[in-house]
DNA sequence: TTCATCATGTAACGGGTTACATGATTAT
DNA sequence: ATAATCATGTAACCCGTTACATGATGAA
């Protein structure tokens, strides 16, 4: 998956690994996240598969920034992809979850301050989204002057998987909600 | 994580790698699922720290069933991890976002078929934990008779993650409902 | 008898995670 | 000066995934 992001990204406007990571971390990073290993390792790959080229422009660059382009292949790799539509279920991994299965033999009390403390994590995750999502909408005010009508084909993507985040945080903390009040409740 | 899944459900009883792996695929699946080829080795690295033996009892069982036990150092083990808790977020992946997010490039029409798809898969998963949480509240009533009071404490637990499946399912269909009526109806 | 299910393993490969490693530039 | 940030890599280890491999039992 990681290698469709580089490729994705890069559609947008060549970029260095250092930026690739950056962008990520603001971005796909709450669906998807990558280390700078995997990112420098992945980049080389693709390099040695045709997909992209790099430059290590500027002989007076002391800093080695080496700057990645999609080749015609990269982009069709991208197509590729983009045309073998998704028919099954993305797989669900959460330790949380794992530890609550099994919190039988805990101290009820225990168990009910691991969940307070997921909340409050939730919580400031959703304030983020609601921040990013802010700040999404007004550089488009800015840069339109009008009222939200034309979203760029991008931007419209992007908000919706901002909306996915902000609706999962609210689904999450109103499940602790209701587990917790189960469990403060009943003896 | 796979290990102390092991450990919870041998903390409950005896059992043998292949049983362990029907019920993994019929509760902790969902949010954590593994492989038998996993489930194999890891029950023998659990033997070679200790934290479990094992018998190939009766030698008239041409099945080569290996029962394994959780020792006491096993058990120690499973209450460590339970008082250690979780203070940081399990991360997300899902394809589906990764996709969504670069699809400015497609044909509306496109994602438009794929996130259907989606939804159809994901309104099946619901009906599927709707059928467990029914399964799970039937063998409770017929094993007590009466209203639903007395849940033992592991029953709670499961009935609070099979909870989740159903929110987080019902979460994901409105989110796919809300993106397709957007695409649909802007130009 | 043949198929589904029971039952247990190994091997190769790929990807994720942590740690190691180095050095330049910019702001305080 | 010194710390933060810019910038790029390698290596070891662990875990997940797919494929290979074998054989017994029970039901149709």
């Amino acid at each position: 998956m990681l290698q469709y992001i580089l490729l994705g990204l890069l559609n947008y406007a060549p970029m260095t690994g250092y930026e690739l990571k950056s962008i990520i971390d603001e971005s796909t990073t709450h669906f998807w996240h990558a280390y700078h290993s995997q990112i420098y390792t992945m980049l080389r790959k693709l390099e040695g598969d045709g997909l992209l080229t790099s430059e290590s422009d500027d002989a007076d660059d002391k800093l080695n920034r080496r700057v990645y382009h999609l080749t015609d292949a990269g982009h069709a790799a991208l197509l590729a992809w983009q045309g073998q539509p998704l028919t099954e279920l993305p797989a669900i991994k959460d330790d949380l979850l794992v530890r609550l299965f099994f919190s039988g033999l805990r101290d009820r009390a225990d168990v009910i301050d691991e969940l307070r403390v997921q909340k409050l994590l939730h919580q400031r995750k959703l304030e983020y989204y609601e921040a990013l999502a802010g700040e999404l909408i007004a550089r488009r005010v800015h840069s339109k002057g009008g009222a939200g009508i034309d979203l760029t084909s991008e931007a419209r993507y992007w908000m919706a998987t901002l909306r996915f985040g902000e609706q999962y945080e609210r689904m999450y903390i109103a499940w602790l909600e209701s587990v917790i009040a189960e469990l403060e409740v009943t003896g």
